[in-house]
DNA sequence: GGGGGGAACTGGTCAAGACAAGCTGACATG
DNA sequence: CATGTCAGCTTGTCTTGACCAGTTCCCCCC
């Protein structure tokens, strides 16, 4: 501790507790002192080894549980999503991607969604290419591992294209909803994904039971025809500890 | 404010602001009223204000300033990232793919180097599919847009591929070490980019001048031979909130 | 009129104390 | 031996109070 550094106290007291952590001095699951013992080890007051411990969390490296104690957080398990997942051979056999990707990890997934028509916004219409204020088919997902939540995706179709076939139903069968287009005639000539990231909103950490100072992956998939008439859109939300994405492709 | 709800009180006064500034009361880049107006104005203490724009502090919706005020992040500019930058086509007239991705935006890109050389640890020996402690030529990059840093970048091969060749100098030459590589008789294949997210840690922040509240997007690239045999891996670092990345392909 | 100084704001840090709420384990009781 | 209770630990929340440090702007002085 360093009084003079200019450097402010639960700072220095983050640090030393991060290089303990980093070098293996208190190992993944382990629990760090109780907040009386690191005052008394350090010379501060609680509020400031509070701020020390709240700015780890923030950093996702700790969480706190009430009545036991501060832990290192272990290193997270690694999911992964492939593009390939969404090739036509993968449709054949399976109801749809995530389900797919699911099972092929061993997990038990399920899913429940909520489907609705409502008007195109701006955002809409422009991916969609159509006018604002057309109708279009939302379906709302939440998918499920092992009965944990780990994926939230909202597909968006012109319900010109949905009307009268089960994509308007809960159950789109085999293949999934893309598996119905090309059924309709409508194939799909290529997909475009726009990856970014962000921290959730309250709702979305409590509905993807994230832990503090985990972000969350946002991610906008377009379905294009053939002839490049945008078929769907799907805004995905992941947990950032959970996933990491794939891609992959030729060199030209 | 309800003191019976079982809610806490700094998180009644987040969620408060939280509306507020969704709902455009308080605009993009206005200034919200001073911790202690807020005090009078909730019946709360002053560490309780603080404990509430603490929270929106770390969801990236506010930023602090010292003797001025808080203030409402404006919404942040978003660059793009495509994978056709990797073209040969594309690499044919400029230095490389971050170079030509900003100077196509207008911005004055520069980057810094730091080469090294070491041996490849455990995930990178895997990665690269070499024997752990094998040498690996390291450039370490820090990708700026008018100064301002808003990449780091990572390059790892294996050195018997560099040895004797620009790549082991800070200038690639026209097309960067993808071109000299091609050019070695090593012409590559595909490419394999794996997407994550992350909080960053405080250097990285420091580095990348990040706001609170915004994660890093964590990209590793690797780029195969046309035989299949690994030639570089690439561990980039970016700010969520200047980047987005875009992926296209053809559906099968 | 121009410049310097300072008052009055702003958020940043820290202390000491109190009570609430959740968990664990020892211990008494059946 | 099984079970339920409770003491004693943990973190969570909130208060009052104080001082520091950066910014802005007005006012006085030159």
């Amino acid at each position: 501790m360093d009084r003079s550094s200019g450097v402010p106290a639960f700072r220095q007291v983050a640090a030393d507790l991060r290089e303990r952590i980093v070098a293996g001095e208190y190992e993944p699951g382990a629990r760090l002192p109780s907040e009386r013992e690191l005052v008394d080890n350090y010379g501060v007051s609680r509020p400031t080894i509070r701020d020390a411990i709240d700015l780890l969390r923030a950093e996702g490296r700790v969480d706190a549980v009430r009545g036991v104690g501060v832990f290192v957080r272990p290193p997270t398990q690694i999911e992964r999503l492939a593009r390939s997942r969404l090739s036509r051979a993968a449709r054949a056999e399976n109801k749809g991607a995530f389900m797919a990707d699911a099972a092929a990890k061993g997990f038990t997934p399920s899913s429940s969604v909520k489907i609705r028509f409502e008007p195109a916004d701006e955002r809409v219409a422009g991916l969609l290419g159509i006018e604002p204020g057309t109708e279009v088919t939302v379906r709302d997902r939440v998918m499920r591992a092992n009965g944990l939540v780990v994926q939230l995706a909202v597909s968006r179709l012109p319900r010109e294209l949905t009307r009268g076939t089960v994509i308007e139903e809960v159950d789109t069968g085999p293949g999934g909803a893309y598996a119905r287009l090309e059924e309709a005639g409508h194939a799909i000539g290529h997909y475009v994904e726009d990856v970014g990231s962000r921290m959730p909103s309250p709702e979305e950490a409590s509905t993807l039971q994230l832990a503090e100072g985990v972000p969350v992956i946002t991610v906008t998939r377009i379905a294009y025809r053939q002839d490049g008439l945008p078929l769907e859109m799907n805004d995905m939300t992941l947990p950032a500890d959970r996933y990491r994405l794939t891609y992959e492709w030729a060199a030209e």
